[in-house]
DNA sequence: GCCAACGTTGGC
DNA sequence: GCCAACGTTGGC
């Protein structure tokens, strides 16, 4: 399955994500996202937006890990995944690219904006992977 | 920095 | 169980 996370770039960006080499994805405290978090297997590839700053999907990351606890709440309502850095994109697909881009207004990025993982199906992920210059 | 959209909380 | 109030997110 395809996702997409977001992350302010000033909070956790794609470099630091590259340079952690892994990272476990914290702090999601919405249960919409979080069921999304529970659905994840490993090996899923995952598109990493920067909200805010550049809005604009920067890189692919894969699933490392499947859920577990959160270790930064005693709340067992939440949970994380691990991620690891896959590849950089060619070219930075941008929100306003994608809002643009009649095949996908659909997209959960475009009509429940503040969703921070949501699902991308795997027609969307190819029409992305085209804007972005990737030939796969 | 503003404000719209949306989720959550809490009073009834 | 409804809905108003409030808080947070994120685009602009």
């Amino acid at each position: 399955m395809y996702w997409l996370v977001k992350s302010e770039p000033s909070v956790y960006g794609w470099e630091q994500l590259v340079k952690d080499k892994k990272t476990s994805w914290d702090g999601v405290r919405n249960y919409a996202a979080r069921n999304h978090l529970k659905a994840m297997k490993k090996g899923d590839e995952v598109l990493f937006y920067h909200s805010n700053e550049g809005m604009e999907i920067v890189g692919i990351a894969k699933v490392d890990k499947e859920f577990y606890q959160d270790p930064t709440t005693d709340d067992a309502n939440w949970v994380v995944v691990d991620l690891k850095p896959h590849k950089k994109l060619k070219k930075p697909v941008t929100l306003s690219q994608i809002k643009t881009d009649k095949r996908l207004q659909e997209m959960a990025l475009v009509r429940l904006g503040r969703l921070s993982v949501q699902p991308v199906t795997e027609k969307e992920w190819k029409i992305i992977m085209e804007l972005a210059g990737e030939n796969s």
